[in-house]
RNA sequence: GGGGAAGUGGCGGAAUGGCAGACGCAGCCGCCUCAAAAGCGGCCGAGGCAACUCAUGUGGGUUCGACUCCCACCUUCCCCA
C-alpha cells in the first residue's frame, strides 16, 4: 500500500506543513519530507562522509567554491553544490576515498554594509548567516565532511592570512608603494584591476575613479612568465577560461629603448613591439603622471606650463576606461622636443590620455600611420603622418585612410628600408642595443595585484609604523593581529613598535578578501593545526583538487590569484606534486527564472526551503541536474520539478512490493526478451553515469533520462510480469543507480529491501558489457542516402547477410527501380546504403 | 573593432559523420472513479487519403550519407579593446 492519510508520518507532516502534506497525497508516493530529514540526521550521526587523512584508497579531492554568508541559498547555489555533490558521491562509490569540504568565504564588504544597515556587527551578522545556509547546506543532502569546515573571518584562520602575507613579504612579494589606483566612491576602497569590470567596481557597478594613494601590492608580476607557460598544462581547464588568463597575464615582446630630450640631461623610456615602425615616429605620447613631466616643465615657456598644469588636473579623476575608451582623444605639446635615437629627428613630446602611466612605462612612440590611436591623435592635433610600413606586395605610400597595422616592407627607414617586418625588428632592436639606447624587453598587462582595503570587515595586515625604525612586520609570535571592535578601532591603532618597543601606529588597511580564498583549499587539508597553516604532508596526500567546481565569474580573480599563491607555497616546498592547485576545473551554468537572474528586487528567487517542503530535496537535485547539461544555463520552472517528483514516486511504486514485510509475491522464474530489456536498461544507466563521471562532462541529464527509462520499463514489469526476476535484479541496483543523484531516497530504499549498511558506501553497479548488447539488431537500409527499410537482423550479420536481407525486402526494391547499385556502404549492426543509378 | 560560444517541436533538451526530436514539461484522447485529483495506457514537428515529401537560424560546399565537418551571412550571449 502507498503511504495514505492514515500513516504516522503524514499526520506528523500534516501538522508540521498543510501545503507539502497535500502536495504528498497528490503524489501518493512517499513521504519525502519525513525520509529526507530522517537520513540527513543518520548520515550526521554515523560521519559516513568523515575523510580520513590514513586511508590505503585512493585520493579524491572534489570541491566546490566557498560561498559568501550573504543569508539565504538559493538554487543557483544549489545547482553548484549538487553537481559536485553528485561527483564526489560517484567517485566514493567507485572506490576512491574523497575529501568534500565546505566553508565560508566570510569577510567582505557586503557584511559590513549590511551590519552598518542593521546597526550590528559584522561579525554578529556573518555568524547568524552561516547558521543558516550551513543549515540550508545540509538540507540538501550533500555530503560534505563538516568536520574540516573553515570560516574566513575567525582568527584562526585569519592568522595564517597574517603569516601568509608576511612570508611574502619576507621574500620581497609583498611591498608598499604609492600609485594611482583603483578608487570606488561607493563602496569606498580601493580596488584591484581584475575587480574593475568595463571601468566599473565588480560589485556594486559605480564608476571606479583614479587616486594616487600609498598601497600594499602583492608581486603577481614576478610570476607572470610561469602563470603564463603553465596555462598549458592544464588540460583540464576549460579553454576559453585558460586563453581568458593568457589575455590578462598579456605578455608582449617588443623593445625598451629611450629618447633623448633635447636641451635636457634626461631621457624618456618607451616599450613598443612595434619597433620597425620607429622611423615613422612624429611625436612622443607621455601620461601626464609621468615624472619626466616634472622636468620638462623646467624648460617649457611659462604659457605652456599653465596648461599643462590644468590638463594634468582635469585627467586625475579620469578612470581608465574613461582616459582610453569614452574620451576624445586629447592633448596638450610640452613646448619640449626628444630626439629619435635612430633618425636623430626631432620629434614634440606631447601629454596624452589615452597613455596610461601604468603601463609601459607611461610613454609611447607615436606612429600615426600604424597605430590606431596615433593614427586618430595626430589627425586632431595636426601632427604629420609618416608611412614607414607598406603592404608587402603592394608599391608606394599613399595618404593613408586609416593606420595600416599589419607587417608588411619597410621604406623610408634609413639602411632598414626593403627589409620585411620581422627582420626590420630585428635589425633595429639589435642597433638600438649596439648604441646603447635600448634593449630587447617583454611587458606585460598583468600588473601587481593591489590588496589592500580601506575597510574594517578583513584580515589586518600585519605591520606596524614606527616613528623610528620605519615599516615593521608584526612578528609570527604576535600573531593574530585581531581585528578590534569596530568601536575600538582608535586603541587598536596605537600600538607599541616590535623592534624597539616605542610608539607605533599599525596598518588600518585590511586584505582582499581574495587574499584568503587562494589558498583555503589547503586550510581544508589540516583546519584545526595551530602551528602552521597546514602540514605538508597533508598537502602531500590530498593535493591537487581533482575536480574545482564553480562559476565562470573567478575566471581571472579568484582562479589566478590561487594559482599565484600555489606556485610560491610549491617554491617553500609547503606543497609537493604539480604547482598547480586545480587540475581539473569547471564552470556550471547559471540558475535563470523566467529568462532572469534571480534577485531579491525582482522577487523572483526560488529558495531551498520552500523547495524542499513543496517538491522534496531529491526531486529538486534530479531536476537541477536534469534540466540542462550543467555548463549550461537552466531555466528554473515549476512545472518542470513535477517530472522529478514522478519519477521518485515511480521509483517508491516499483520498489515497494519487494519491501521487507511485502514479499508475498509469487517469484516466477522467465526469462523472455522483456526482462532480459529490463536487465538491460539497468546496465545503460550504470554505463551513462559512469561515462560522465570520468569523461568529466557531468552530463547526468542523459543518465537521468536513462533513469527515467529504466523506472518506466520497471513499473511495465510490475504489472505485466509481477516478481520476474529481471524485475528483482532492478530493484536491488536502483537504489545504487540513483544514490549519487537522490541519495534520501536511495537509501530509505535501500534500507526497507534490508540491508543494514549505507548505500553510499556500496561500490557502483558496473556496466557488464554482455547485458548491454542485444541479440537483435535494426538494420537501418537506405536507397541514394533516404530511409527505404528497417529489418530485424541479428546482431553481427556480415555485409552479404545485410545485402541479401535488403534486396529481398519489397520497399527497397521498388526504390532501387532496377537501377544498377553502383556501390554500397555497410555500417556494422546499424546502417547499409544502396548507391543506385 | 577583435576573439569565442551558441542557434533543433509549444517549452527544456537528446543525437559529435549513419533511423533527427531520446527523456521530460505542457497539451489532447482513453481507462479507473459518483466525480475530481493521483495513477495507468495512448497520441503529440509540418504537409498529404496514402506511397511519400519537407524540416535542426539563412545561403553555399565536402561526403554514399551532414544537427554534426568547411566557407559566407543573420541573430543572441560571453570575453577583450
Amino acid at each position: 500500500m502507498p503511504a495514505n492519510h492514515a500513516s504516522p508520518a503524514c499526520r506528523q507532516g500534516w501538522r508540521r506543513n498543510r501545503r507539502a502534506c497535500t502536495m504528498l497525497h497528490m503524489a501518493e508516493g512517499y513521504d519525502f519530507a519525513a525520509i529526507e530529514s530522517k537520513w540527513q540526521a543518520r548520515w550526521e550521526r554515523d560521519g559516513i562522509y568523515r575523510a580520513l587523512d590514513d586511508s590505503d584508497k585512493p585520493k579524491y579531492y572534489a570541491m566546490e567554491m566557498l560561498p559568501y554568508p550573504s543569508g539565504d541559498l538559493h538554487v543557483g547555489h544549489a545547482k553548484n553544490y549538487t553537481l559536485g555533490d553528485a561527483v564526489a558521491r560517484m567517485q566514493r562509490m567507485l572506490g576512491y576515498h574523497v575529501l568534500h569540504p565546505m566553508g565560508w568565504d566570510a569577510f567582505g564588504l557586503p557584511a559590513e554594509n549590511a551590519a552598518i544597515a542593521r546597526g550590528v556587527d559584522p561579525a554578529a551578522w556573518t555568524a547568524e548567516n552561516i547558521l543558516n545556509m550551513r543549515r540550508q547546506i545540509k538540507l540538501m543532502g550533500t555530503s560534505y565532511d563538516w568536520s574540516r569546515e573553515i570560516a574566513t573571518c575567525e582568527p584562526e584562520y585569519y592568522r595564517w592570512n597574517q603569516w601568509l602575507f608576511l612570508r611574502l613579504y619576507g621574500h620581497g612579494l609583498a611591498y608598499k608603494r604609492e600609485a594611482p589606483v583603483n578608487w570606488c566612491p561607493f563602496d569606498q576602497t580601493v580596488l584591484a584591476n581584475e575587480q574593475v569590470i568595463d571601468g566599473r567596481c565588480w560589485r556594486c557597478e559605480s564608476l571606479v575613479e583614479r587616486r594616487l594613494l600609498s598601497q600594499w601590492f602583492l608581486r603577481i608580476t614576478a610570476y607572470a612568465d610561469r602563470l603564463l607557460d603553465d596555462l598549458a598544462k592544464l588540460t583540464g581547464w576549460p579553454e576559453r577560461t585558460r586563453t581568458m588568463q593568457r589575455n590578462w597575464i598579456g605578455r608582449s615582446e617588443g623593445v625598451q629603448f629611450s629618447f633623448a630630450i633635447e636641451s635636457l640631461d634626461d631621457a624618456i623610456d618607451v616599450f613598443t613591439t612595434r619597433i620597425d615602425t620607429l622611423f615613422g615616429a612624429t611625436f612622443l605620447a607621455v601620461a601626464p603622471e609621468h615624472p619626466v613631466v616634472q622636468s620638462l616643465l623646467r624648460i617649457v615657456p611659462r604659457d605652456r606650463a599653465a596648461e599643462i598644469a590644468s590638463f594634468t588636473e582635469n585627467l586625475k579623476s579620469k578612470s581608465e576606461l574613461e582616459r582610453t575608451s569614452l574620451m576624445e582623444k586629447e592633448g596638450v605639446f610640452t613646448g619640449a622636443y626628444a630626439i629619435n635615437p635612430l633618425s636623430h629627428e626631432r620629434i614634440p613630446i606631447w601629454l596624452t590620455n589615452y597613455v596610461l602611466a601604468e603601463y609601459g612605462g607611461g610613454a609611447v612612440m607615436g606612429v600615426p600611420a600604424h597605430d590606431e590611436r596615433d593614427f586618430d591623435f595626430a589627425r586632431k592635433h595636426g601632427l604629420p603622418i609618416v608611412q614607414v610600413v607598406v603592404p608587402r606586395e603592394g608599391a608606394r605610400p599613399e595618404p593613408l585612410e586609416r593606420a595600416f597595422v599589419e607587417d608588411g616592407r619597410l621604406v623610408a627607414s634609413d639602411d632598414f628600408s626593403e627589409m620585411p617586418s620581422e627582420r626590420a625588428r630585428e635589425a633595429i632592436a639589435q642597433r638600438l642595443a649596439a648604441t646603447g639606447a635600448g634593449r630587447k624587453s617583454v611587458n606585460y598587462k598583468l600588473r601587481d595585484w593591489l590588496i589592500s582595503r580601506q575597510r574594517y570587515w578583513g584580515t589586518p595586515i600585519p605591520i606596524v609604523y614606527c616613528t623610528a625604525c620605519g615599516e615593521v612586520p608584526v612578528p609570527d609570535d604576535q600573531l593574530p593581529v585581531l581585528l578590534p571592535l569596530r568601536s575600538r578601532l582608535a586603541e587598536f591603532l596605537e600600538t607599541a613598535c616590535p623592534k624597539c618597543g616605542g610608539p607605533a601606529r599599525r596598518e588600518s588597511d585590511t586584505m582582499d578578501t581574495f587574499f584568503e580564498s587562494s589558498w583555503y583549499y589547503l586550510r581544508y587539508l589540516d583546519p584545526h593545526n595551530d602551528g602552521a597553516p597546514w602540514a605538508p604532508e597533508r598537502a602531500r596526500r590530498w593535493m591537487n583538487v581533482d575536480q574545482y567546481i564553480g562559476g565562470a565569474e573567478h575566471t581571472v580573480l579568484h582562479l589566478l590569484y590561487s594559482r599565484f599563491f600555489y606556485k610560491f607555497f610549491h617554491d617553500r616546498g609547503w606543497v609537493s606534486g604539480a604547482d598547480e592547485p586545480f587540475q581539473h576545473l569547471f564552470h556550471q551554468g547559471l540558475v535563470l527564472r523566467d529568462s532572469e537572474k534571480m534577485s531579491k528586487s525582482r522577487g523572483n528567487v526560488v529558495g531551498i526551503d520552500e523547495t524542499a517542503e513543496r517538491s522534496g530535496i531529491d526531486a529538486m537535485r534530479l531536476f537541477l541536474l536534469y534540466v540542462t547539461p550543467p555548463e549550461e544555463t537552466s531555466n528554473w520552472t515549476d512545472d518542470g520539478i513535477t517530472g522529478r517528483v514522478r519519477l521518485l514516486n515511480r521509483m517508491w511504486r516499483a520498489c515497494e512490493p519487494y519491501f521487507e514485510g511485502n514479499r508475498s509475491e509469487p517469484q516466477r522464474a522467465e526469462s523472455n526478451a522483456a526482462d532480459k530489456a529490463l536487465i538491460r536498461a539497468v546496465h545503460v544507466v550504470a554505463k551513462s553515469a559512469l561515462d560522465e563521471t570520468i569523461s568529466r562532462r557531468f552530463h547526468y541529464n542523459t543518465t537521468i533520462a536513462k533513469l527515467d527509462e529504466l523506472v518506466n520499463a520497471m513499473t511495465a514489469a510490475a504489472s505485466a510480469r509481477p516478481g520476474s526476476p529481471a524485475l528483482r535484479y532492478a530493484v536491488e541496483k536502483l537504489p545504487i543507480l540513483v544514490a549519487p543523484f537522490a541519495p534520501h531516497i536511495a537509501e530509505e530504499i535501500w534500507e526497507r529491501l534490508g540491508h543494514a549498511t549505507s548505500v553510499h558506501l556500496e561500490r557502483y553497479v558496473e556496466p557488464d558489457e554482455a547485458a548491454l548488447t542485444t541479440e537483435e539488431i535494426t538494420l537501418v537500409v537506405q536507397v541514394n542516402g533516404k530511409v527505404r527499410a528497417r529489418i530485424s537482423a541479428p546482431a553481427g550479420v556480415t555485409e552479404k547477410q545485410a545485402l541479401e536481407l535488403a534486396l529481398d525486402d519489397s520497399n527497397v526494391r521498388v526504390h532501387l527501380g532496377g537501377k544498377e547499385i553502383r556501390k554500397h556502404v555497410y555500417v556494422q549492426d546499424k546502417l547499409l546504403n544502396l548507391v543506385a543509378a
